[in-house]
DNA sequence: TCCGTTTAAAAGCAATACTATCATATTTGT
DNA sequence: ACAAATATGATAGTATTGCTTTTAAACGGA
C-alpha cells in the first residue's frame, strides 16, 4: 500500500509527492536536516547530496522555511492519521483521549505506508525545530494560509474530547497545546538538559505517565 | 539604586554591563530584536543604529547566538530577583510557590533599578526567541559552560517547593520546565494561534489561574 | 608624557538564500 | 509519430550575512 497525504497546496510549489525528485527531496532533506540541524541544511547541500541542481529544488519549496514546514504538516497528519487508526467511534472519550496521548508520546517506528519517509529521523526534526515553523515574523501570515492547519486540527479533536468528558474545564485548548508542546520537549530536555526533567532518555512509558496524570488530574470531575 | 547581574562570564568577551558602548549593545540589541526578529537581526544593523562599527560589537559578544543567549540569562536571572523578592522563607512553601507562579505568568514592567534593560520588550524576546538559545547543534557545549544557568536555578528551585508540598509526587521538575514553557507559549498563542489556547490576549489573570489549577491539581496530596 | 587599551572606519571574504538564463531531456496531447 | 509544453540540469550572478583583519585615531591611567 502507498499512501500520500493531501496537504494544504500552498505549502509547495509542486507537489513534491508526485515526481521522482519531489520524493528525493524529502527523503534526502529529512536525512540532511536531521544530520545538520536546520540552520545549516542548504538546498545547494541537498542538492548536490541528490545529484540535482538548486534550482530544480526552488521549483518544489519557495525556501527552505516552508519546505521545513512542509515536513511538520506531513508530521501531524501522519499524527492524526495513527490517531485515527487507534481510535473507534463507539469508544467512551476517555478512552479515546488516552489514545490520542498514547501516539503523541510513543516511541516513533517507520511507517511503510509512506516509503519515502523516515519517520524516527522526521520526528526527530519536529522535536527540535518544530517551534522555528512559526517563530518567525511570518506567523501570522503563515497561519492565514493554513500551514498549521494540521497541528490545529489535533488540538481541537483533543480539546472537543476533554469537553466531552468535563464540559466544566475551561482551558482545554490550552491544556492540549501544553501537554502537545511538552510531549515534545522533555524527550529533548532528557536528552540534553536533563535536570529540567525526571523522564530518562527513550523512556517513552515514563513519558506518557507523566502527561496522562498531567491531563486527567486537570480535567478530573 | 543602579544594579547589575553577575552573569557567567563565558557568555560575553568583555562585560557590557561595565562601559557605555556595552549598555548600549543592550539597550538598543534589545530593541533592534524586538522590532526586526532575532533572523533579521545583525551585528551590522545593530552597529549602525547606535553608531559604532561592526568590529566593536564582536569585542563584547562572540556572536549574535551568544548575544541572544545572554539576554536569556539576564531574563531569568532578573525572573528569579523577582521570585526571591516576592518570598521569605517564613511562607509555606505552597504560598512561596503560588508567588512563583504568579511572578512567571504576570505581566512584565519595566524594572527602574535596571535602567539600561527595557524589560517588556525583553518579555517579548523570551517569549517568542528563548527557545531558540538551546535549540542549535551547541546545546550540549553551551549547558555544560553553564548558559542556561539561571533557567535551571529556576526549575530547581520550584521543584524543591513542589516536594517540600508532596514529597510524592514523581515529576516535579519536568511540571514545572512544562509549566515555566507554557506560560511563554500560551501567550504566544493567544497573540497568534489562538485556537491553541483559551487565554485572551494580554489576560495574565486567565493565564494565571490556568498554571495554578494544572499545577496544583498534579501536585495534590 | 608615554604606554596600553578601546574604539571607529574601511575593506575583505567565504557562505547563504535566492534568481535568472538557457540548453537539453522528457512528457503530453493529437 | 510529432510538435508543443514542461521539467530538469548546468552555470552564473546578486545582495546580504556573519565574521575577521588592518590601520589609525582617541582615551585613560601611571
Amino acid at each position: 500500500m502507498a499512501l500520500a497525504f493531501k496537504l494544504n497546496e500552498n505549502l509547495y510549489l509542486r507537489d513534491p509527492q508526485d515526481t521522482e525528485l519531489g520524493r528525493k527531496i524529502i527523503r534526502h532533506g529529512i536525512d540532511l536536516i536531521d544530520r545538520l540541524g536546520f540552520e545549516q541544511f542548504t538546498f545547494r547541500k541537498l542538492a548536490e547530496e541528490i545529484g540535482s541542481a538548486e534550482a530544480s529544488l526552488y521549483r518544489y519549496f519557495e525556501n527552505k522555511h516552508r519546505f521545513l514546514t512542509y515536513l511538520a504538516a506531513w508530521y501531524w497528519n501522519w499524527t492524526e492519521y495513527r490517531m485515527d487508526l487507534l481510535t473507534h467511534p463507539t469508544q467512551p472519550a476517555e478512552e479515546k483521549l488516552r489514545w490520542c496521548l498514547r501516539v503523541l508520546t510513543e516511541k516513533k517506528r517507520n511507517d511503510h505506508a509512506f516509503g519515502f519517509v523516515d519517520e524516527e529521523a522526521l520526528y526527530r526534526i519536529v522535536l527540535t525545530e518544530q517551534d522555528k515553523t512559526w517563530l518567525t515574523k511570518w506567523v501570522d501570515e503563515d497561519n492565514r494560509s493554513g500551514f498549521f492547519g494540521g497541528y490545529k486540527s489535533i488540538c481541537k479533536k483533543m480539546s472537543d474530547l476533554i469537553r466531552l468528558y468535563n464540559p466544566e474545564y475551561p482551558h482545554a485548548n490550552s491544556l492540549v497545546s501544553t501537554v502537545m508542546m511538552t510531549s515534545l520537549q522533555q524527550m529533548f530536555y532528557s536528552d540534553h538538559l536533563p535536570s529540567l526533567s525526571n523522564i530518562s532518555a527513550n523512556d517513552h512509558e515514563e513519558l506518557y505517565r507523566f502527561v496522562e496524570h498531567l491531563v486527567f488530574s486537570a480535567i478530573k470531575k
